[in-house]
DNA sequence: CGATAGTAGATAGTGACGCTATCTAATTGG
DNA sequence: CCAATTAGATAGCGTCACTATCTACTATCG
């Protein structure tokens, strides 16, 4: 197909293809000649794929870029595609040496000790959570880390639902990997959401129990 | 204390803490004199809290303005305040006639149902919730969404954590939404990093328990 | 009292980001 | 053949979140 074709198949306009092939985000046409592509199925879905991450994900260009390169891999690492979704929101100068930054840090470790986990404390989820612990110490609403257990029992089965969604598809690994970053990434969006009506349908019941009871 | 000292105890810079007063993020300070002012502690603690929407939530400046309108009431409506760090997000128009969020909306309304919750579905979570319904059919990914019941389930739980943090401070209404938004806004980065982790985490056991068994 | 530093408020400028528009030369496809 | 389309290059735009500069005034210290 041509680009014109592309652009009505996928949503996007005409100069945002160019812009996107531009980038890298796209891979360049089947050439016929010196200045006329074809453009294909696999193309259609990139570019899904592009806009869901930018408007949906929120994810920078830079971020989709790198997480494209990562998913164009013949093996793709999937929470290093991940990470770059996060990655770009994070301080620019880590700041290493900050003892607010290492308390939280070792709080972190702490708790991942007691979970036994068994992750990388070089990824950006691990420098995120250690930034959100030091910002709520600033803020003075250091008692909402009184929380941080339980969210962590609860990050464990959402990570046990969102594997055994992808688990499914194991017959094929690029579809796996492909769906573990849509469902992570864009999932974030379904959690926040969920979050916050199961907050406004708790407290609703709460606040009116507590107008039955006073 | 002047501008400078203002600007040394909350570490943003004297131009940005004036276009924060510009902006109306900030209330202007005491004047004893048309062009001298005289901030106060209060100011320090809303700075921080500017801050920590912008870099942690980030939250575009036009919804902290509104939240932190809504946090001034005389009785500020929590889910009003946290709704204004969603909004800015979503589609400019609803499109509402497009049968696709239709459908996700009518899917939707039934997993409300059958949690028996009670929610606002002008809420921006329920659009949200919608929008991302809609893109992962377009992926052609809908199989994800078998995952949302359970997700459902863990936002229930998520809640009640919530609900049981800020219920603590019951007798200091003010505190209470304070930590609520804060607890929101700032706790979906961190959930978002516990789950990461957790991922990281279990898709590593998975992963080596198959490489063992085949 | 005067010199210096600090301040409010107005206005304009900056850099990053994500596109969008325009132009040229070449190529389709009826 | 010729109107429509295309690739690629370059430049422009609108938004956002600041940042810089300037003027006229004020505080304060010696």
């Amino acid at each position: 197909m041509r680009i014109a074709e592309l652009s009505r198949a996928s949503g996007v306009p005409v100069p945002t293809i160019k812009y996107y092939l531009r980038e890298g985000l796209l891979p360049p046409g089947e050439f016929s000649s010196p200045n006329q592509a074809r453009y294909d199925e696999g193309h259609v879905r990139r570019l899904k794929l592009v806009r869901a991450l930018v408007e949906v994900g929120r994810v920078p260009i830079g971020g989709i870029k790198e997480l494209l390169a990562e998913l164009d891999q013949p093996e793709p690492n999937v929470h290093r595609a991940i990470g770059c979704a996060l990655e770009p929101g994070l301080r620019r100068e880590p700041e290493e040496d900050n003892p607010e930054i290492a308390a939280a840090k070792a709080d972190l470790d702490q708790l991942i000790e007691r979970r036994g986990w068994n992750v990388d404390d070089c990824s950006p989820a691990y420098q995120q959570i250690a930034e959100v612990m030091v910002t709520l110490r600033r803020l003075g609403t250091a008692d909402l880390l009184d929380g941080l257990e339980g969210y962590a029992q609860v990050a464990d089965k959402i990570a046990e639902i969102d594997l055994g969604l992808v688990a499914r598809h194991r017959n094929d690994p690029g579809h796996v990997v492909f769906e573990a970053v849509i469902g992570t990434i864009i999932g974030d969006s379904l959690l926040q959401g969920l979050r916050r009506l199961a907050q406004e349908n708790l407290s609703a019941k709460v606040f009116q129990a507590n107008a039955v009871s006073s």
